[in-house]
RNA sequence: GCCGAAGUGGCGGAAUUGGCAGACGCGCGGGAUUCAAAAUCCCGUCCCCGCAAGGGGGUGAGGGUUCGAUUCCCUCCUUCGGCACCA
C-alpha cells in the first residue's frame, strides 16, 4: 500500500488497485450452485467479442469496446445486477502458423506468449473480467468442447417436417419402421398413413424403396446425405503455392491469394461442410427475436437473401428432359425468348447439338477455370454459346434456343433460368450482344420504355393474363403452374452450405476417421474425445506449382498420429485401440486414417459465450441451470433470451454472428441451450481512426517519423528522417497504416484512467471517431482537478460534514439523474460532460461529504483507479471494501428541477424577451407576463396579436402582424 | 448498380417527445500567478456589420409541412460501410 501524499501518483495507486481487484478476486461471479450466490439479484450478461491475440498486441483502437462494456458492467453491479463479464481469446489461426513456418517456433509457444501479454495489457487497462473464467480456443480443454459439438452436428439431420435438428438414430429408427422410405435420388419420402397402420393398403409412392431394401452402402450414403456436418466434392479455392484452400475473404479481386499474391484456382475438392441451408428460414425470420441495429439484421438478411417465386419445367425439344428453372416474376413467362443452362448444368450434354458440341465443349472447359470473383464480376462482358438445342415455353409452346452462359450459376436455384430479356438487366444485356429476340410482357406505369423495365407494372402481350398487375398475375400463373403440374411455387435462398475444412495446421482436429482400407468416413466416439492436436516439426503446407497435385495438410507428416486402429462400436461410433491395447472380445479391429484437415478459425468463436458460463466443467459444455440462468432472456430484454449485451465490431454483421446463431440453434434443437438465439441484444462499437501519413510514392509513413509545420492553411506535414513532405489522410487505426498508437504509452504518460475517460469522451460509442492525443490533457486535467478537489498538498482529506446548500443539492441530483440516464443507454461522452459540469461547480472551498461520496460513485466505473483510491482516503485508511459493491445513488425527481425557470419570448419565432417565472406557472399566466413585458409591448406596437403559443417551461411565441 | 449509415464552429462533439443551436472538452485570444517557464486559476471565443447598445445570417444544397425544424417529408450533393450477374 502507498503511503498517502498529495500528489495525483496515478502510477502508484492505478498499479495498487488492479493488484488489489486481481488478489480478492473482486468481480468474480457467483451463480447457481455457488456458495455466495445471491438468486435474488437479477442477472446480466454482458460480453465482449474477443480477441485475437496477436504478437504486436493491442493499440488504442482495440480496447473502445472493452472499455465501454467495463463501464457498463461496473454500473450494473453497483445497480445490484449480478454480473457475467468474462473475457478469452480467439487463439487458433493464420498468424501464429504463419510465424512457426518462418521462425520455427512452435504455434502453440507464440500464442501462449501473446495471450499473456494481453492479458497483462487488459488488466493494466483496468479491466473487471472474471478472471476465473478466462478461456481460449486453444485450450486442449476448450476444443475438447468444440469437437464435441462437430459429432453433434455429424450425428444430427434436419427435419423438415417438424423443422427441427434431431439425432440420426431417429431417422434410422424412422426408417426402419418406415415411416419413411428413401426416394430414388436418396431423398427422404414420409409415408402417407404411416402412423395409422395403412400404407399396406395405400401402397409405397412410387420408384422408393424401403429401409430394409437398400444395401448397407446405400444406407450409409443416404445418412451421409442427411448429416449436418458432410463431406462433399465443391469447388474451392485452392491456392496450390500456399497448399491450401482459401475462404473468399482471402482471394484479391484479381484471383490471387491475399497473402503472397499467388495464383488461386477454382477446384472440386473433397471438403467438409456444414448445413447452414436448412436453417435459413429460421436464422431469416429469430431476426425478429433479437435487439440488434438495424442495419446488421439487414446485412444478415440480405445474405441469408430469401426470395419467392416458382419453378417451371421447360421441355427439351426431341427428348424426354425437361428443365426446371427458378423465377421470382413468374409472370414474365410469356417474354421468354431463350433459356440460360449454367455451363456445369447437367443437361447441357444432352441438349448441346453435334454441330455445337466442340465450341460448347470448349467453353464449359474454360468455365471451370475461371474462379468466381472473375465469373461473377459485373464490368466483365457477358459471354456465353448457343447449344444447338431448344425447349418449348410451356404457357404459349414457343421453341426457344437454350444457351449456356456463365452469368447462370449452378449454385443457385436450379442452374438453369428462362431469360426475359425486355424486363432483366442481364438477360437483355445478354439478348443485344447476341441479338436474341427481346418481347414486351409489361406496361410500365407513366410513360417510361418498358425496354429492360424490371419493376411491376401491367401484363401484355401474356394470352389471357393481360391487364392483370404483376402481383396478381404473379399469384394467378402460380396457381395455374400447379393445377398442370408444370411447376409450384417456391422459395430460394442466397445462402450457401458452410465450407468447414482448411489444410491447416493450427486449428481444431475433427473427430473423424477414414477407414484404411474402404475409405469410408466414421465418426469417433465421445468417449475419445479431445482429439488432441500433435507436435509436428515442420509446419509448412506443401507447396506445388501443380495445380491439380492432391492437398497434402501438414498433420499429414503427424504419420504416427495420423494412423490408428480402432473398432465399431453398437452406434456406429469408433473406439480407438492404442498400441499395446485390445479390442473386447471377439471384436473385429480396423485399421483408420484420422482426418488431416483443421476446423477454420470461425469454429472457436461459435459458442465461446456459452464456456466462459461453466468454464471448469468436465462433463457437460454447460450444466444445464447454469445456461439456464445466464441465457433466459432479462428482465424487459428481447424474447429471443441470450447474452444481454454483446459488444463488437460491425465487421462480424454476418459471418461469424452468423455462424454462431447457426450452431447456437441446433445446439438448442437437440436440447443443451434454452434460449433460440445466443445473442440478444447487440451494439456495434465504431473505429477509432487515426491520421495516416504518405509519401510522394504512396508508402506510408510511421506516424512517429512525422513533424507538424505551420498551422492554420500552412499546415504542413514532413518525415522526421528524411525531411521530405508527406501528406495526410484520416483511416481506421492499425498496422497496414502505421499509425497505431500504444495504449501502454498512454498509460505511463497520463494513467489509465484517464486512457478510459478520453476513449469515452471522444463520442458516441457507436459512431467512428479520429484519435487526437492532444486532446487527451482535457481528460488529463479534469481527474486531476477531482483529485486536488479531494486532497490537499499535504495529503489530507478535504471534505466537510455540513450539508450541501440547496443549489448545489439540486444540481447533484440533476447529475444524478443524467449520469444514470447515459450509463443506462451506454452514452459515456455525454455522462462525462455532466460529471465534468459537477466538478466546475464545486469550485473553491472543501466539499460536503454528502456531494463527494456521490460524486466519486458516479465516476468509479469510468475511473475506477482513481475513485478507489479517494473513496479509501475518505473512509478512512482502515477501509478496504472497493468502491465498485456500494450502491450507485439515487435521486429525486422533485429536486432535479429549478424553483424559476427563464422563459424565451418569441415573436414570429424570433427571441425577442426573456422572463423568469415559477417552473409550475401555467400557460394563462406565461402569456399574461410575456405579454406585458416592455419589450414586447414594443415589438408588438401597431400589430394584431393573432395566436399565443405557450410551452410550459420553455417558450412563448407570439403570432402577430 | 442495389442496400445501409452519416454530414452541426478552427477540431472532437452536445441538443430525451419538433421549442433558447453550439453543452462539455481541445485549440486559440486576453488576464492573474512567476525572476522566468511549466503547471494552475479567471475571462473571452459560430460567422458578418457595429466602439457599443443592437442588428443580420447560420446545423451539406434546394424545396415542403408547422406559430416554431439540427429534429418530420420530398429532391439532390458528398463521405463512409456492406452486397455485387442470386434469375
Amino acid at each position: 500500500m502507498s503511503t498517502p501524499t498529495g500528489h495525483y501518483d496515478f502510477a502508484a495507486f492505478e498499479a495498487k488497485w488492479q493488484k488489489h481487484w486481481i488478489e480478492n478476486r473482486t468481480f468474480r461471479t457467483p451463480q447457481p450452485g455457488d456458495e455466495d450466490f445471491d438468486a435474488s439479484r437479477p442477472k446480466f450478461y454482458v460480453l465482449d467479442m474477443f480477441p485475437y491475440p496477436s504478437g504486436v498486441g493491442l493499440h488504442v483502437g482495440h480496447p473502445l469496446g472493452y472499455i465501454a462494456t467495463d463501464i457498463f458492467s461496473r454500473y450494473l453491479r453497483m445497480r445490484g445486477f449480478n454480473v457475467l463479464h468474462p473475457m478469452g481469446y480467439d487463439a487458433f489461426g493464420l498468424p501464429a502458423e504463419q510465424y512457426a513456418v518462418e521462425h520455427g517456433v512452435p504455434p502453440r509457444e507464440t500464442t501462449a506468449k501473446n495471450i499473456a501479454n494481453m492479458r497483462a495489457q487488459l488488466q493494466r487497462l483496468g479491466m473487471g473480467y472474471d478472471w476465473d473464467r478466462e478461456i481460449a480456443t486453444t485450450d486442449v480443454a476448450y476444443y475438447k468442447w468444440t469437437q464435441w459439438i462437430f459429432l453433434q452436428l455429424y450425428n444430427s439431420w434436419y427435419d423438415p417436417e417438424e423443422d427441427t435438428a434431431r439425432p440420426l438414430a431417429e431417422l434410422i429408427h424412422s426408417l426402419e419402421c418406415e415411416n419413411r422410405v428413401v426416394g430414388p435420388h436418396g431423398e427422404l419420402v414420409p409415408v402417407a398413413g404411416a402412423s395409422t397402420g395403412l400404407q399396406e393398403f395405400v401402397g409405397l409412392p412410387p420408384g422408393t424403396r424401403t429401409w430394409s431394401q437398400l444395401t448397407p452402402e446405400e444406407r450409409h450414403d443416404v445418412l451421409d446425405a442427411h448429416r449436418l456436418a458432410y463431406l462433399d466434392e465443391v469447388a474451392v479455392n485452392w491456392c496450390p503455392a500456399l497448399g491450401t484452400v482459401l475462404a473468399n475473404e482471402e482471394v484479391t479481386n484479381e484471383g490471387r491469394s491475399d497473402r503472397g499474391n499467388h495464383p488461386v484456382y477454382r477446384r472440386p475438392l473433397r471438403q467438409w461442410m456444414l448445413r447452414i441451408t436448412a436453417y435459413a428460414d429460421r436464422l431469416e425470420r429469430d431476426l425478429e427475436l433479437v435487439d440488434w441495429p438495424e442495419a446488421i439484421r439487414l446485412m444478415q438478411g440480405n445474405w441469408i437473401g430469401r426470395s419467392e417465386g416458382a419453378e417451371v419445367d421447360f421441355a427439351v425439344e426431341d427428348s424426354e428432359e425437361v428443365i426446371r428453372v427458378y423465377t421470382t416474376r413468374p409472370d414474365t413467362l410469356f417474354g421468354a425468348t431463350y433459356m440460360v443452362l449454367a455451363p456445369e448444368h447437367e443437361l447441357v450434354d444432352v441438349v448441346t447439338s453435334d454441330e455445337q458440341r466442340a465450341a460448347v465443349q470448349a467453353y464449359v472447359e474454360q468455365a471451370r477455370h475461371r474462379s468466381d470473383l472473375d465469373r461473377t464480376a459485373e464490368t466483365k462482358e457477358k459471354t456465353g454459346v448457343f447449344t444447338g438445342g431448344y425447349a418449348i415455353n410451356p404457357v404459349n409452346d414457343e421453341r426457344i434456343p437454350i444457351w449456356i452462359a456463365d452469368y447462370v450459376l449452378m449454385g443457385y436455384g436450379t442452374g438453369a433460368i428462362m431469360a426475359v430479356p425486355a424486363h432483366d438487366t442481364r438477360d437483355y444485356e445478354f439478348a443485344l450482344k447476341y441479338n436474341l429476340p427481346i418481347v414486351q410482357v409489361v406496361q410500365p406505369p407513366g410513360n417510361e420504355d418498358w425496354r429492360g423495365y424490371v419493376g411491376d407494372g401491367i401484363a401484355v402481350n401474356s394470352g389471357r393474363f393481360d391487364g392483370l398487375t404483376t402481383a396478381e398475375f404473379k399469384k394467378q400463373i402460380t396457381e395455374w403452374l400447379e393445377s398442370e403440374s408444370l411447376g409450384k411455387g417456391a422459395v430460394n435462398y442466397k445462402l450457401r452450405d458452410w465450407l468447414f475444412s482448411r489444410q491447416r495446421y493450427w486449428g481444431e482436429p475433427f473427430p473423424i476417421l477414414h477407414d484404411a482400407a474402404t475409405g469410408q468416413v466414421f465418426a469417433l466416439d465421445e468417449s475419445e474425445l479431445p482429439v488432441e492436436l500433435p507436435t509436428i516439426e515442420d509446419y509448412r503446407p506443401q507447396a506445388s506449382d501443380d495445380p491439380n497435385a492432391p492437398p497434402a495438410p501438414p498433420l499429414g507428416r503427424a504419420t504416427d498420429w495420423a494412423n490408428v486402429r480402432g473398432y465399431m462400436t453398437e452406434a456406429g461410433s469408433v473406439k480407438l485401440v492404442r498400441p499395446g491395447q485390445d479390442a473386447p472380445a471377439g471384436v473385429p479391429v480396423r485399421a483408420f486414417r484420422r482426418e488431416l484437415n483443421t476446423m477454420p478459425q470461425w469454429a472457436g468463436s461459435c459458442w465461446y459465450y456459452l464456456r466462459y458460463l461453466d468454464k471448469h466443467n468436465d462433463d457437460a459444455l454447460v450444466a444445464p441451470e447454469v445456461e439456464d440462468y445466464w441465457m433466459a432472456p432479462c428482465d424487459g430484454g428481447p424474447v429471443g433470451g441470450g447474452v444481454d449485451l454483446y459488444v463488437g465490431g460491425a465487421e462480424h454483421a454476418v459471418l461469424h454472428l452468423l455462424y454462431a446463431r447457426f450452431w447456437h440453434k441446433v445446439l438448442y434443437d437437440l436440447g443443451y441451450v434454452s434460449s433460440p438465439e445466443p445473442f440478444g441484444r447487440l451494439f456495434n462499437q465504431g473505429y477509432i481512426q487515426a491520421y495516416a501519413y504518405q509519401d510522394a510514392r504512396g508508402m506510408y509513413v510511421d506516424v512517429n517519423d512525422i513533424e507538424e509545420q505551420g498551422e492554420g492553411k500552412d499546415l504542413r506535414f514532413i518525415r522526421k528522417s528524411t525531411g521530405e513532405p508527406v501528406t495526410r489522410s484520416l483511416g481506421k487505426m492499425g498496422k497496414s497504416l502505421k499509425n497505431a498508437v500504444a495504449p501502454d504509452d498512454i498509460c505511463h504518460n497520463y494513467g489509465t484512467d484517464t486512457l478510459r475517460a478520453y476513449e469515452m469522451y471522444m463520442g458516441p460509442l457507436e459512431a467512428s471517431k479520429p484519435w487526437s492525443t492532444r486532446d487527451i490533457v482535457g481528460m488529463s486535467r479534469f481527474l486531476q482537478a477531482v483529485w486536488r478537489r479531494f486532497v490537499a498538498e499535504d495529503g489530507s482529506i478535504m471534505v466537510v460534514e455540513e450539508a450541501p446548500d440547496d443549489r448545489l443539492h439540486r444540481l447533484l441530483h440533476k447529475t444524478v439523474k443524467r449520469v444514470t440516464f447515459d450509463m443506462h443507454n451506454l452514452r459515456f461522452n455525454t455522462a462525462i460532460a455532466a460529471l465534468i459540469e459537477l466538478n466546475n461547480a464545486l469550485s473553491g472551498g472543501a466539499v460536503p461529504r454528502q456531494v463527494a461520496e456521490t460524486f466519486l460513485k458516479l465516476l468509479a466505473p469510468i475511473a475506477p483507479h482513481l475513485c478507489e483510491e479517494l473513496w479509501q482516503r475518505l473512509r478512512g485508511s482502515h477501509w478496504h471494501r472497493s468502491i465498485s459493491v456500494e450502491r450507485w445513488p439515487a435521486y429525486d425527481e422533485a429536486l432535479c428541477v429549478e424553483a424559476e425557470v427563464e422563459i424565451v419570448v418569441q415573436v414570429m419565432g424570433k427571441i425577442k424577451a426573456r422572463i423568469t417565472l415559477p417552473a409550475s406557472a401555467d400557460e394563462g399566466q406565461m402569456r399574461e407576463v410575456a405579454l406585458a413585458d416592455e419589450r414586447i409591448v414594443a415589438e408588438l406596437t401597431g400589430k394584431t396579436v393573432r395566436k399565443v403559443v405557450c410551452i410550459p417551461g420553455r417558450l412563448v411565441n407570439i403570432v402577430a402582424n
